[in-house]
RNA sequence: GCCGGAAUAGCUCAGCAGGUAGAGCAACUGACUUGUAAUCAGUAGGUCACGGGUUCGAUUCCUGUUUCCGGCACCA
């Protein structure tokens, strides 16, 4: 017998090698239907795995957040065993479960495509139909590595498992996966599930290595939250910046004017000049001076600055006019550096911020581009600190509020703040060891003084330093950076910055990159997924449609307070087209224009407002003064 | 760049066992003069992404290229 201790602190004997699945037997049927997996002294055990010895256990049930991922992760070993009936030869890379399903990394032996995905899925269900028994068994590495002698991938993973760790596989009929665990018991608990998408991965995610066929599925626990699910994924197709910037005619690309580089149409450069307005007026009050450089410059200048040997391969090449060698700028710092060197610098003098809209070119790979969210064209909300070396932590400091500021005013969520990291081993950093230390435990110290919760990324930073990134995730489940605070140490040097200090000796500035909110391109594929092209009335490129309900009657009025409106500083539209009205009133709709106004009898004869808030079946009647303060209030205060 | 998929009118899409294409919306013309999401009628609009091949004949089949989509790698 052994004693197995509850989470309620209630203790219970059962005879030695029960599971979890009979545990929650004991207690409740209901239970048992409920039980996904369990805890066992902390470690996660299958639903059937047999304890051995006293424990304190923590049933996990379908409500419970491990759950989701158990199944998946199931889900993922019975998308192996129905690809492994039907490709015989097929081999086997990695097979998680992720945020919202699972994948399986698969070299089928031939390709798998996308028609196939049909025939895989039955397969599925016909295993999940037989309720074959999963179990667990441990095993030493040698004979490991003898039962997986034909899969060159778990070959692999097992050579690079630490010697002594117990390796278990998972059995479940005529199919065997190495695996740590944390499985659902029987393939027959896996039942509502969909394959979703097929796609190529480099195995181990280095792109010199093979390239397996990732298949991408989801699983639930019951019908409808699987349909719940993929409703879900049909709505974020809806809020797809791309399919809203065409239909709200914001952005366009023309291959003519060349692969991921945008035009910005009048609707778009309304919001994108909204936008510039802002950032100034923010920076302007947080202390910086703004400059402007140009996109092109010397080659000289990146050799300078170390771009050239570090960032080459994502530039445009070089050209060469006047036996000068010219490149398109992918980033301003340099430029920056010159604008600090262009007078003698005081210790009085700093901090020095310079900021800029920074048109810069980059050569992105081509599988990259995706609508405005990865472009070869982007202008950035840029700037550069120069700061004293007791400054830093202040001014990076500051520079991560005014962001935070940024990201509330346009009401958009973090989704986690990453530490950037050099990694020694890739080689495309600077090398100067001293530097590199000292920039990393600042932000280190920083962060754990504002007590801001991270992740630290190793391998992330910039060629020159380490970085603060700020994460957010698109509608279409991206993760994107959109904004960044870094540290430099190494451009100063590279340029000779100084200033004089107060013992009269030259010094070395330390340099804080910052990008405010990311690119007009990326903000804008953002901010249209995030209002699903509703835009907040401060930023909607039309504010105010008005429509007469009589072009005869009503129109003298209509153009009046169109006229008001603009004299008032709103973008207002007057639609004086020989259209009916529901018409007029549905292209108003169809372009989320935030208020929209018809005007007729009853607004004429009183001088009142009737206005439709864009979202809203609602009419509401106002003078036209009050129209105008709470306009004006909503556009300062920058509500939605 | 790599793996898989796609490309038909300005937009959304249908169609084609191989016989040079169709709808709705938008545009244009005319009629209608309207109180909160599409008035009616007519007109025009396409080298079916581009090049090569097979064929009596290719938008359709094969092949190359380009671009886009889902990912990977890369990254603001």
């Amino acid at each position: 017998m052994i004693k197995i201790l509850f989470p309620d602190g209630s203790a219970k004997e059962f005879e030695k090698g029960i599971s979890i699945e009979e545990i929650a037997g004991s207690i409740s049927s209901g239970l048992k239907k409920q039980s996904v997996a369990g805890y066992v002294n902390g470690e996660l055990f299958d639903l059937n795995r047999p304890i051995q010895e006293d424990a304190e256990i923590r049933i996990i049930t379908k409500k419970d957040k491990e759950a989701f991922e158990i199944l998946n992760h199931s889900a993922a070993h019975l998308l192996a065993q129905a690809v492994k009936r039907l490709y015989p030869n097929a081999k086997f890379g990695v097979g998680p479960a992720i945020r919202e399903g699972f994948y399986y990394d698969i070299d089928a032996g031939e390709p798998i495509r996308e028609e196939d995905l049909e025939k895989i899925e039955k397969m599925m269900k016909r295993i999940s139909q037989e309720q074959t028994v999963i179990t667990r068994r441990e095993l030493p590495k040698t004979e490991a590595l003898a039962f997986f002698k034909d899969d060159k991938y778990k070959v692999e993973l097992i050579t690079d498992l630490p010697e002594g760790e117990i390796i278990s596989v998972y059995n479940q009929g005529d199919f065997t996966d190495l695996c740590r665990g944390g499985h659902i018991g029987n393939t027959k608990n896996i039942r509502f599930f969909k394959l979703l998408s097929l796609a190529g991965a480099y195995w181990r995610g280095d792109s010199n290595r093979e390239q397996l066929q990732r298949i991408y599925g989801t699983a639930w626990y019951s019908e409808e939250d699987l349909k719940n699910h993929l409703l879900v994924l049909e709505e974020r197709k809806e809020r797809d910046h791309r399919k809203l910037g065409k239909e709200l005619k914001i952005f366009e690309l023309n291959n003519d004017a060349g692969q991921g580089l945008a035009l910005w149409l009048p609707a778009g450069y309304t919001v994108r000049k909204v936008l510039e307005d802002y950032v100034y007026k923010l920076e302007k009050k947080a202390g910086y001076l703004h400059v402007s450089t140009p996109a092109l410059g010397t080659k000289r200048l990146y050799e300078i600055s170390g771009h050239w040997s570090h960032y080459r391969d994502n530039m445009f090449p070089a050209m060469e006019r006047d036996g000068e060698v010219f490149v398109l700028r992918p980033m301003s710092c340099p430029h920056h550096m010159l604008v600090f060197k262009s007078d003698l610098r005081s210790y009085r003098d700093l901090p020095i911020r310079y900021a800029e809209l920074v048109t810069q070119h980059r050569y992105e790979a081509s599988g990259a581009l995706s609508g405005l969210e990865r472009v070869r064209a982007m202008t950035l909300t840029d700037a550069h600190l120069f700061v004293r070396e007791d400054q830093i932590k202040k001014e990076v400091l500051d520079a991560y509020n005014l962001i935070l500021q940024a990201i509330k005013d346009l009401n958009l969520e973090i989704e986690y703040v990453e530490l950037a990291l050099r990694d020694k081993e890739k080689g495309k950093f600077h090398d100067n060891d001293q530097l590199w230390d000292l920039a990393e435990r600042l932000l280190k110290e920083l962060l754990a003084e504002e007590e801001i919760e991270y992740t630290e990324m190793k391998g992330e930073a910039a060629f020159y330093g380490p970085k603060i990134d700020i994460q957010v995730r698109t509608a279409t489940g991206h993760i994107i950076t959109m904004s960044t605070v870094q540290l430099d140490f190494l451009l100063p040097e590279r340029f000779d910055l100084n200033y004089i200090g107060s013992d009269g000796e030259k010094h070395r500035p330390v340099v804080i990159h910052r990008g405010l909110i990311s690119t007009w391109e990326r903000l804008m594929s953002i901010l249209l997924e995030q209002y699903k092209g509703a835009f907040p009335t401060w930023l909607a490129p039309t504010q105010i449609k008005v429509i007469p309900v009589s072009l005869d009657a009503h129109g003298a009025y209509a153009k009046k307070l169109n006229d008001l409106f603009i004299d008032y500083d709103f973008r207002s539209e007057l639609d004086m087209r020989d259209e009916k009205l529901g018409y007029k009133i549905r292209e108003a709709q169809t372009l989320k224009v935030p208020y929209q106004i018809v005007v007729g009898d009853n607004e004429v004869d009183s001088n009142l407002v009737t206005y439709r808030k864009f979202g809203s079946a609602e009419q509401v009647t106002v003078t036209v003064e009050e129209f105008l303060s709470m306009l004006k209030k909503e556009v300062i205060e920058k509500g939605n």
